[in-house]
DNA sequence: CCTATACATTGACGCCTGTCGATCAATGTC
DNA sequence: GACATTGATCGACAGGCGTCAATGTATAGG
C-alpha cells in the first residue's frame, strides 16, 4: 500500500444509510477491514483501556507475535486513521483517535436505519 | 501464557488490565471481517434500507457482480450470524437478524470502554 | 566511540478470499 | 412431461493478508 489514501478523512459512510454508493461502500469496508484481525481488535482495546498512549515495547509481550507483525498491524490501523503514532525518542507511542472511535460507532449502528420504516 | 515478564526497562506507562481474552478477539474480529468487503457492506445496507425480507433476484442486479458471487458473500453473511435466509419457492429472501445488529453496534462502540477507567 | 535497545522495513512463504464460468437441484410454467 | 428460471455449489485463478527472520536506522548508555 505505498499509494495515496493517507486517512479515510470522508465524514461518515452509515452502514444504514440510504442510497449508498459504491465508494460509500468501499470506504466503510477499508474501516471495518482494519479490525478484522484478532490482533489488530486486541491493540485497539488495549489502547481503549489505557488511559494514555502506550509504548510498542507494552503492546508486543501481549500480544504473543513477533516484533515486526505487531509493527505490520499499527501501520494498517494509523493507516485506517484509527491510530496516531507519536516518536519519543527510541520509543514509539500509539493512541486512538477519538473522532475514528466516534466515526466507528456511528458507522457500525445501522439500527436507525433498520426501526426506521420508509421516512 | 503465564510467563515470567523480564521488565527490560521502564518506558512506558501503565496499561489497563485488558478485560478481553484472545477469543473474544477472535470472535470479534470475525464480525468484523463479515463486513471487510464492499459488496458485503451493500447488501447489509439494503436489507437495513428494506422494511422486510429482500429476493436474491433484487439485490444481484443492484451489485453488478455474478450471481454465484453473490450468493458466496450471502453465504457468508449468514455464517456470521447476520443475515438469516428464508426460502419461498425458487426464490430466497434474506433479512437482517436484528440481535446480530445490536451486537455490532455494542461491540463497534468502544466509548464506553475507553471512558471508563478501570470501574 | 562502541554496544545495546527499539522499532520500522524488506523479502519470502503459505493461506485465505473474491471473482468468474460451469454445473446442478429444485421449483414454476406451459 | 418438457422447458425455463432461481440460486446454491464446484473448480480454478489471481491477488491480498498475516507471519516470521533478517536487515536497517536511530537513539540511549557506558
Amino acid at each position: 500500500m505505498g499509494t495515496s489514501t493517507p486517512p479515510p478523512a470522508s465524514c461518515c459512510a452509515p452502514l444504514g444509510a440510504s442510497g449508498l454508493t459504491d465508494e460509500d461502500a468501499r470506504v466503510t469496508a477499508e474501516l471495518f477491514k482494519a479490525l478484522a484481525d484478532p490482533h489488530r481488535v486486541r491493540i485497539v482495546n488495549l489502547l481503549a483501556a489505557a488511559d494514555g498512549p502506550v509504548c510498542v515495547c507494552d503492546l508486543t509481550p501481549r500480544l504473543g507475535i513477533g516484533q515486526s507483525t505487531v509493527s505490520h498491524h499499527l501501520k494498517k490501523l494509523v493507516a485506517a486513521g484509527l491510530l496516531h503514532r507519536e516518536a519519543r525518542g527510541t520509543w514509539s507511542y500509539y493512541h486512538l483517535d477519538a473522532d475514528a472511535v466516534e466515526r466507528l460507532a456511528s458507522t457500525a449502528d445501522l439500527r436507525a436505519a433498520a426501526a426506521r420504516p420508509a421516512a
